[in-house]
DNA sequence: CCACTTTGTATATTGGTTAAACTAAGTTTT
DNA sequence: AAAACTTAGTTTAACCAATATACAAAGTGG
């Protein structure tokens, strides 16, 4: 059923406005809110009242006058409740508690050794009993656990196919939530990434935003007009699989010539030399002692990513492109060969607005943006389209 | 400034809500639009009575009773105003007078010899003219004219380049509002065929759509959500220079590989072997006469075609992609190709709810969009995002 | 001390949706 | 054919959120 306009959600959108509008901007007294969102003094009043005894928000004193009455600050209160943000790796299960404004409380990490559901998922309520148990006393409590794996995930939460841990149709929203009475949200790996970038890292005030995240193979998150774009059944952004050369290597997905084998550490497998090493970190130490294999293994893989890069400049003509994943650490010799053939590919209005940078949270946007999922979900977010 | 909410809002929304309902279905009674949208029979009865002075709404008597009293049938009244929706190629200057539900009353064409801004406006002016002095005595008139144009258009109607035509920087938009005192929609010309087939041909009920004009290049438009996705400003979709070959022929774009290279009517002048013609319409009938050499042009460009697509599946997770342009033509022998290249290298999740079809519009696609888009300008749309 | 500013609250009004009762106009049962 | 039932659409009164306006609170500056 449409949604249909009545006055309880005019409520809503107003007091998601105001809400939001002082989670962004500390420091904002019932005026300035008034004079920002253009809604009504008395509006704003009688809604901040709502929310201070919700608890979602804070009266902090007095502020400056300018000249007549001083204002009263208001705060977004980000210790209302916690949420928990956790990221599954093929190696690693890592996990954030966080305040409902991204900021990290705690942070863990769990050897995974076996691969098969049941044990990860064993690991995963254990690592989730843990830090549900160190969470502060709060008002709300824990509020939400969001998840991000590496995998294509419906709508519901169902991991519909994760190849690196051999996963199928997997329902793991449902048993988490059962478990925990909470509610929880999962999404791709990259998707989380993307949120984390955008609201934690390089991504403040852009609306179009691209996160690649290159590791073991590569997947992308795609932000469009601030939001989540997840394609028809939730799982958009399997980017790595996209065709750069026609009539290249076979790949396990069935195509051929998928950029992640140019561009992920599947290359290794692929490089025309002998590597001295097979592994993402030690080839970057190597690198950093100056071994030529190893420094232009990284610097063919910039290219090959530049490449990528540029087709899906000419598709989503993002804003801001952001690099995330292990091979973002090798930046140092990624990044020139990278901007240069984007430079060189790319159409010129495209370029105009456009900036690639590399991940400032580096392996941790996951699971921050997957924590932030989880707080958004609790906060709601009601708005117009016009 | 954000969109606040209040009671004119909320009207805003139902009545937006209930005329697109009777739109996109025809005999619909008010209890039916009540249940339907899950309004109040009262309001849908009040917005339903505005909606009828205001002649966008027609009562057409009474209905089958189904046990009680008979329902009055209401119609959406496509006849209360006229548009144009216009489309700007190489060649031709085409155009067509839409009713409000994209119904076509008159359709005219004209050659173009010059490119040139000013002679091609003149046309552009004269042609206008012509179809709005046609248009039949309607209540609103002519309430608005939809151009699209082969090129990328930012969102104030300025054509920011224009390859074919060595258009930059042109202020369209603004040129034909003072001309015409009436409200103009500039759209890229694959954008507006995007919403065409959205909207009258196979698109209905589809949320997630890719249109890929096959013509002299390629470009796409990009419909997420049910609404055009156009990029952070204004022209995403120009996956006509994605790249396929990393180290592939030189573009004119400064890329090399680049997919309309392979798969537009730019790989004439790439083709293998002797070809018995260089353009498409010839090139058609040759292939339809029996001509081996015709086909296998064809066969290779429908191959080179599902490649894209490919890639394009992967990264959007459309529904539903059609293809349209003088190319989509030659369906006979590019489909066969095409659809299995893409049935071996598309993921297999990807494949489950994806369906590839030809357009149902061929070449009227864009101008119909185009108009459908002035359209729905003058009608309104607002609604919520929860 | 007084005029002026700015912040935030109280009050009456406006205007939209809604539930419930009602009228209108049919069909089915007896 | 009368009575009972169904369905369509309208009328009425109530509700409630935002708003304009007036006002109280709390500052600044001369």
């Amino acid at each position: 059923m449409k949604v249909t306009g009545d006055q309880a959600l005019v409520k809503k959108i107003n007091k998601s406005l105001i809400l939001h509008t002082i989670r962004k901007h500390p420091e904002l007294s019932r005026a300035r809110i008034s004079e920002m969102t253009g809604l009504n003094k008395a509006t704003v009043s009688n809604l901040v009242a709502e929310l201070l005894e919700e608890q979602l928000v804070l009266e902090a004193g007095p502020g400056e006058s300018s000249g007549g009455r001083k204002p009263l600050i208001l705060h977004f209160n980000a210790m209302a409740g916690c949420v928990v943000g956790m990221e599954l790796r093929v190696k690693h299960l890592t996990a954030v508690l966080c305040n409902l404004n991204g900021a990290v409380l705690y942070e863990t990490e769990l050897p995974l050794d076996q691969h098969d559901f049941p044990s990860v998922l064993e690991n995963m309520k254990t690592m989730l009993t843990g830090l549900i148990a160190m969470a502060p006393t709060t008002h709300y409590g824990v509020v939400g656990i969001g998840v991000g794996v590496p995998g294509m995930v419906d709508e519901d939460g169902v991991v519909l196919f994760a190849p690196n841990l051999s996963w199928e149709k997997v329902h793991l929203r449902e048993l988490l939530e059962e478990s925990f009475s909470i509610p929880v949200i999962i999404d791709n790996e990259a998707n989380s990434g993307a949120l984390g970038e955008l609201n934690f890292g390089r991504g403040e005030d852009v609306r179009h935003l691209l996160y690649v995240s290159a590791g073991s193979g590569i997947g992308s998150g795609i932000i469009i007009g601030g939001e989540l774009y997840k394609g028809s059944r939730g799982y958009a952004g399997e980017t790595g699989h996209m065709c750069i050369e026609a009539e290249g290597t076979p790949c396990s997905c069935g195509s051929r010539g998928c950029w992640e084998l140019y561009a992920s550490e599947k290359a290794y497998d692929l490089a025309a030399m002998e590597l001295p090493a097979y592994h993402t970190p030690e080839l970057i130490r190597l690198a950093a002692d100056g071994n030529a294999a190893a420094r232009q293994q990284f610097e063919v893989m910039g290219s090959y990513l530049g490449i990528g890069l540029t087709n899906l400049i000419n598709g989503f003509n993002p804003e801001l492109i952001v690099i995330g994943g292990a091979l973002s650490d090798a930046r140092k010799w990624l990044e020139g060969p990278m901007q240069q053939v984007v430079a060189e590919r790319t159409l010129p209005y495209h370029k105009q607005q456009l900036e690639i940078a590399f991940s400032t949270l580096g392996s941790r946007a996951t699971m921050i943006g997957a924590g932030f999922s989880a707080a958004m979900h609790f906060l709601g977010h009601t708005r117009v389209m016009v």
